[in-house]
DNA sequence: TTGTTTTAGTTGAAGCTTCAAGTAAGTGAA
DNA sequence: TTCACTTACTTGAAGCTTCAACTAAAACAA
C-alpha cells in the first residue's frame, strides 16, 4: 500500500503562495476597478479581450476560451454588460448556432479610460515585486502550470 | 504628460498566465473535492488549517488570516460546515469578542479521508509540470507576490 | 433522407461571496 | 470614570457563479 507523496518545504511554500495570490491578487485589482468603473476584473477581462480582437467581436465561444470561464458564466455576464451598453450580441452569418459579442462604441471608450488605471494596479501588485528575471521565470513556469490544466489553452496558441 | 507604460511581452505572458492558472486550479480542485467529498476548495482549506493548528482550533481572525478570506466569508462558511458538524463555535476565555473555531472529530476524520485525493490532485496539475527547480523558483517569486499584496502575510511568518 | 450525435448557447434555481450595517467587548485618553 | 475609538465578529440582502436542464442548429452515419 503506497504512502500518499506529501509536499517538500519548497512544494509547500509554492502552493501556499500560489493559493494565496489566488485570493488575493483579483480582490485587489477588483476594488480598484470597483471603486475607477463599478465592475469587476472578470468584466474588465471580457471587455478587454474583444477590445483586442479583430473588429472587436468574438464568437461566444472564443470569448469563453479567452477569458477562461464557462459559456454559462459568459452568457450571464455579457447579459449584464449588454444592459449597461458595452456589448451587443449578434448573429454569426455562417452559423446560426454561434452568437457573436461585439463591444460597442461605448465599451471601448469604457475600457481605454480603464486601462491605465487597471495596468497600473498590475504593476503595483505583482510587476513591480519582481526582477526582470523573476518575470521572465514566471511567465516561463506559469505557462507551463497552464499547459498542464488546459493543453491547448488559447494564451499558448503563438508561436 | 506621461504615458502609461504598457506590459512588454514577458509581462504580459506572466500576467496572462497567472490569470488563467487563477480561473484553472481552482476550478479543477473545486470538482476534484467536490466529487469526492461534496466540499469546495475554500471549505478544504478551512478544514486543513484547523487540523494544522495547535490543539485543532482558531479564533476566527487567524483563520480568515491563513485562508486569505475576509472574516464575512469565513462566518458564513463556517456556519455551513458547522451544519455539517465538522466544526463547532467555542467562547474564547480570555477575550469575549474572540469566537474560536474548532474542528470536531468528525471534521478530522473527513480531512483525513479527503487530504491524499487532493495532495495527488495538487500534483497532477501543477507540481508535475514543473521541475524541482521551477517549484523553487515558484516558491521565491510567489512569496515576493505575497509580501506585495500583504506585507504580514503569515505564510512569510516562519523564518 | 432520416435518425443520432455533437456543438453552441441560454436559462432558472441554488449556493456562494461581497457589501453595508449592526452588535458587543476591549483599549486608550482626558 | 467616562467617552470615543478600535477590534472581532455576525447578519441579511444583493449580486455573481455553478449546475442541470433545455433548445436549436450542424455534422455525421446508415
Amino acid at each position: 500500500m503506497t504512502e500518499p507523496r506529501w509536499l517538500n518545504a519548497d512544494e509547500r511554500r509554492a502552493w501556499l503562495a500560489l493559493l494565496s495570490i489566488n485570493t488575493l491578487l483579483p480582490a485587489a485589482l477588483d476594488t480598484q476597478l470597483q471603486a475607477a468603473g463599478k465592475l469587476s476584473l472578470f468584466d474588465y477581462n471580457v471587455l478587454a479581450m474583444l477590445s483586442e480582437a479583430d473588429g472587436r467581436f468574438l464568437p461566444m465561444s472564443e470569448l469563453a476560451a479567452r477569458t477562461s470561464a464557462s459559456l454559462s458564466r459568459l452568457s450571464h455576464v455579457v447579459t449584464k454588460l449588454q444592459r449597461r451598453g458595452w456589448v451587443e450580441r449578434e448573429a454569426h452569418p455562417g452559423d446560426a448556432r454561434v452568437t457573436v459579442a461585439h463591444l460597442t462604441e461605448a465599451g471601448m471608450e469604457t475600457i481605454v479610460s480603464l486601462a491605465p488605471g487597471h495596468v497600473d494596479a498590475v504593476r503595483a501588485l505583482m510587476l513591480d515585486a519582481m526582477t526582470d528575471d523573476d518575470v521572465a521565470d514566471l511567465a516561463r513556469i506559469g505557462e507551463k502550470i497552464v499547459a498542464r490544466l488546459d493543453d491547448d489553452h488559447w494564451i499558448l496558441r503563438e508561436r
